[in-house]
RNA sequence: GGCACGGUAGCUCAGUUGGUUAGAGCACGCGACUCAUAACCGCGAUGUCGGGGAUUCGAAUUCCCCCUGUGCCA
């Protein structure tokens, strides 16, 4: 049976449009989706949008709109944004679709029925503008919400409550006894961290209807709704079919990987699994926390103006360029940053200057020395070892979530093909008559090729398609199996030059 | 205020347990080549490795203090 991989995103809060901060997620989920499928692997890629709250009823308001027709809206800009990213996902969740939102009361009702879910009196105060309750001593000078400058209210609320306290020692255990379940490692030590703190104990799950309207309510209980941690974290078990289809459930959870962004490592390390134990399901096997993303050195604000619309990114630049770029230039655990100029350096020296004119003068070679097709030669035994280690290389970086690094590794090979090709001379040898050897240097290059699109197609999977086509295969790389993609590219297939795959992006204003 | 993690070439970053002239890529300059997308290949310059002090035969790498950035908690 071929084996399972589930992997995640977060949902994005659908009170504003997408920009480039959100698809950096969605692309290394993309990432890691097309990487086991390749491998094999029965892939579940989820991702979506979390539809509630009171900010998207305001915001609906403020539009003139229902709350789900604006949600409806709004869901619409975020697929058609990953369609031109060309996200392979294969479910983009509501949290406001049915099958959730009933899904949701179900695992409600089976963690209150534990008595991890109880109701208790909340006396305390509320900020609207964090829909959330904060605490006096987290108040400025004025008395006001340090986040939104405006006074909170003194509220006197009964709610549910999540038995998280219950949970604490079992988290800790789980958290200590696999150091590889929260990456990178210092998240992990920041989650052990908190919940070492007294003061961390049992959250609130719901709110009253009268303060959250727009929500899903609690079972027998009209005048609570759910509030946003059972509501939207469950996404990752409703998106696979829990409550719906439960052989496709059974199939693919526990997830593998959530990717998360740093800002909500707690709700993820610490209310999900605690949720997940008390609902007695098994635990997702990763969750990985990436950084921001800033825009030329500065926070991405819309004060500031510098949201970038990846759609209108991908209209300029192309989809493989801006996935390239995001996972090439810096750590995917790090914050990283979007420069315009670094961008089209990074780009033009890898994509066209390195790979792509790598494979228009090996294809221009092959034209006209072999007749357009791939020469009986032999693989070079310098390159070999180099050449057959590349794939566990990137292996290992992607185990570990680090791109650049294995980008770096498959772009290594792919400069020794480069300065091969220099050194050996094959426009010479051919000349000279010593055509078995130009022969072995152009087969080589050309396997080096086959290999670079494979291992380069998770990133950028059109380029690497092209390149596949241009070799002379017919199949699509998505549809590869991994047994028969490692073996060398077979002599006497004719390739099609087709021109660059890549063109220079020249641009010199942003 | 506490804890954690950073501060290394113009830019983005690597630098194992301390050891010969501190590295890579990009950008820059020069050279060579011409199969190729003025690409590729070779060569080169630049760094008080945040500051100060300590340990050591020897520290970017260990210890202390300070400055600065970030994260979590308060």
């Amino acid at each position: 049976m071929k084996p399972k991989y589930y992997v995640t995103t977060a949902i994005d809060y659908v009170n504003a449009a997408p920009h480039i901060g959100h698809a950096l997620e969605k692309i290394a989920a993309d990432i890691f989706a097309r990487y086991y499928r390749l491998k094999g692997h029965d892939v579940f890629f989820l991702t979506g949008v979390d539809e509630h709250g009171s900010k998207v009823e305001k915001a609906a308001k403020a539009k003139g709109l229902e709350p789900q027709a604006f949600c409806d809206e709004m869901a619409a800009k975020f697929q058609d944004a990953w369609k031109q990213l060309n996200l392979s996902y294969n479910r983009f969740i509501r949290t406001t679709d049915e099958k959730h939102c009933s899904a949701v009361q179900e695992l409600f009702q089976i963690m209150e029925k534990k008595g991890d879910i109880y109701k208790n009196t909340y006396k305390g105060l509320y900020c609207e503008g964090c829909e959330d309750f904060v605490r006096e001593r987290d108040l400025d000078e004025d008395g006001n919400c340090p986040n939104h400058k405006q006074p909170p209210i003194m509220c006197l609320e009964e709610n549910y409550f999540f038995k998280l306290t219950k949970y604490k020692d079992k988290l800790r255990k789980w958290l200590t006894d696999n150091p590889d379940v929260l990456i990178p490692d210092g998240r992990r030590k920041e989650v052990l961290n908190q919940l070492d703190d007294e003061e961390f104990g049992d959250f609130s799950v719901t709110r009253a209807r009268s303060s959250l309207s727009w929500g899903i309510p609690v079972p027998n209980s009209p005048d609570q709704v759910i509030y946003v941690w059972i509501d939207a974290l469950s996404n990752y078990l409703t998106g696979v079919g829990y409550g719906d289809n439960k052989e496709q459930f059974e199939k693919f959870w526990p997830a593998d990987l959530h990717l998360i962004g740093k800002d909500i490592t707690k709700f993820h390390a610490i209310y999900w699994p605690a949720m997940l134990m008390a609902a007695d399901l098994p635990l997702p096997k990763r969750i990985s926390v990436h950084g921001f993303l800033t825009v030329e050195g500065q926070k991405i604000s819309k004060s500031l103006g510098n949201v970038i619309d990846p759609k209108q990114l991908v209209e300029r630049f192309g989809a493989d360029a801006v996935r390239f770029y995001l996972f090439a230039a810096a750590p995917f655990d790090k914050d990283g940053d979007f420069s315009h100029e670094d961008f089209l350096n990074k780009v033009n020296s890898e994509l066209a200057n390195n790979l792509g004119n790598l494979l228009n003068r090996t294809l221009t070679l092959v034209g006209r020395n072999c007749d357009g097709k791939v020469p009986d030669g032999q693989f070079e035994n310098n390159l070999r070892e180099e050449s057959n280690e590349i794939h566990a290389v990137v292996e290992k970086h992607m185990r570990q979530c680090e791109f650049a690094k294995a980008i770096e590794a498959i772009f290594a090979l792919v400069d020794q093909a480069n300065k091969y090709m220099n050194d050996e001379k094959p426009w010479t040898l051919f000349k000279e008559g010593n055509a078995a050897q130009g022969k072995t240097v152009l087969y080589t290059v050309l396997d080096i090729l086959r290999r670079t699109a494979i291992e380069i197609y998770p990133f950028t999977p059109a380029l690497a398609q092209t390149i596949w086509y241009q070799l002379g295969f017919d199949d699509k790389l998505d549809e590869l199996k991994a047994e028969g993609a490692w073996d060398l590219i077979p002599a006497g297939q004719a390739v099609r030059n087709e021109g660059p795959i890549f063109k220079r992006i020249e641009e010199v204003t942003a």
